[in-house]
RNA sequence: GGAAGCGUUGAGCAAUUGGCUGGCUCGCCUGACUGUAAAUCAGGUCUCUUCGGAGCGUGUAGGUUCGAGUCCUACUGCUUCCA
């Protein structure tokens, strides 16, 4: 992997780059559309590539270990050749499995240990096993095995925690250094920063991801309840401390308004399941602010549902048709909401790299964020 | 014309031997959702309300009873059967 700052904001700490994979080039600031089972929910990849251009999708160690299983995936020739998506990929590690099937999980020194949420079977994870079945798996950029604490979370567990996830994360770097990639392209390790809200367990875990020394880090345990305010002042912290010449990734935020203030603090990378999630719940995104489509007031709305960001679906469709269909349960429905939100937060990113290519984004981002202030905590 | 059965909220159904009444499902309305146990979940849906409550309700009109959706009478509507 390979990493180009091409500009730096004038206004904020946000930055313009390029990631460089061996499956192609991914342009900074980015947004990863979630695609846990391999598939990102009820779109298809024709539209991610081609409408929504997606230009990296995510996918999840903990489910696809789960299913389809290790052996179909090196069979397949790992993921990419299984879904056919030709572009970067990352998996996320099952650290956050970890937080939200906690009920279904025991945590050691060793790793931890998850009931299946499927059949009940019992599966150990470690950091060892993480970082094999990643190989498997074979997405280009690859998690460390950490613990994502839940919201609230007392300091002296957040302390422990990080203390362990550290440890788990020198395992996960000795494993991967010690294996090799299984279908002849690069992978590269992930470590995350984690500390809860507290500043200096943030700045304890910062420093220890900064001298692990590898090509990318990430910042998880945010965005699990905390206010907005938190996770700002949380990840400033950490990216004061995180090289700057190195891309830097905030996991599972956000809303509009998250993603478009955390690239003031520096950061390159976001995902996040709420575009996806939201859409097959009615909840849209658009270019004119943010709408719930299952309320009756668009029930005779024959505007499109959204004609200012360059999707075929969205400037085709009305948001009555679209209102009626999500109403109706029409499979139909999740993916034309799905495609309009994932194009607007692709198309929101896109117009964020602009504007910091411009050097004017501090100035936008704060008008943009009037505009997208629900849908935010 | 005769006989039988049935009328409960927007719809379809519940409600023990007559017992302390507003249930269930759907629909409708609203909200939630942040490294996906989620095409899910939660709340509301007779009237009024100062959100604490307060009224009223089982086709219509009577009756029996301490008490009626439930029993009786008449009327009315629907369904089925027989002519």
């Amino acid at each position: 992997m390979k990493f180009e700052i091409k500009t730096t904001d004038k206004s904020s700490k946000a930055r313009l780059g390029k990631i460089t994979t061996d499956h192609g080039e991914i342009q900074t600031p980015i947004f990863m559309p979630v695609g846990t089972l391999g598939a990102v929910k009820a779109v298809h990849f024709n539209e991610l590539k081609e409408d929504i251009k997606a230009e990296i999708i995510l996918g999840n160690t903990y489910h696809l270990y789960l299913r389809p299983g290790l052996e179909v995936l090196e069979a397949a020739g790992g993921l990419h050749k299984f879904n056919s998506w030709e572009k970067p990929m990352l998996t996320d590690s099952g650290g956050y499995q970890v937080y939200s099937l906690s009920h279904r999980r025991k945590i050691t020194e060793q790793g931890a240990e998850f009931q299946s949420h499927i059949d009940g079977s019992k599966h150990i994870f470690t950091p060892e096993n993480v970082m094999d079945t990643q190989r498997t798996i074979g997405a280009d950029l690859i998690m460390a095995f950490d613990e994502c604490t839940p919201y609230p979370c007392d300091y002296k567990y957040a302390k422990d925690s990080i203390a362990m996830t550290h440890r788990w994360l020198d395992r996960c770097i000795k494993r991967f250094d010690e294996t090799e990639p299984k279908y002849g392209y690069q992978q590269t390790l992930l470590p995350i920063v984690q500390g809860s809200v507290y500043k200096d367990l943030r700045k304890i875990s910062a420093e220890y991801i900064a001298n692990a020394g590898r090509e990318a880090n990430a910042i998880g345990g945010l965005s699990v309840g905390e206010p907005a305010e938190d996770m700002y002042e949380m990840t400033e912290i950490v990216c004061d401390i995180l090289p700057a010449d190195k891309p830097r990734y905030l996991m599972g935020v956000g809303t509009p308004a998250n993603i478009l203030e955390c690239i003031a603090l520096g950061i390159d990378m976001f995902d996040c399941v709420m575009p996806t999630r939201n859409a097959r719940h009615g909840y849209l995104f658009t270019s004119e602010g943010i709408i719930n489509i299952k309320n009756q007031k668009w029930k005779s709305d024959f505007s499109a549902i959204d004609p200012n960001i360059d999707l075929p679906t969205s400037a085709r469709h009305t948001k009555a048709y679209l209102r009626h269909l999500v109403v109706s349960n029409e499979l139909l429905a999740g993916q034309l909401a799905s495609i309009q939100n994932l194009g607007f937060y692709l198309w929101l990113i896109r117009q964020a790299r602009e504007h910091i290519a411009v050097g004017d984004f501090g100035v936008w981002k704060d008008s943009m964020i009037k505009k997208y202030r629900n849908g935010c905590r």
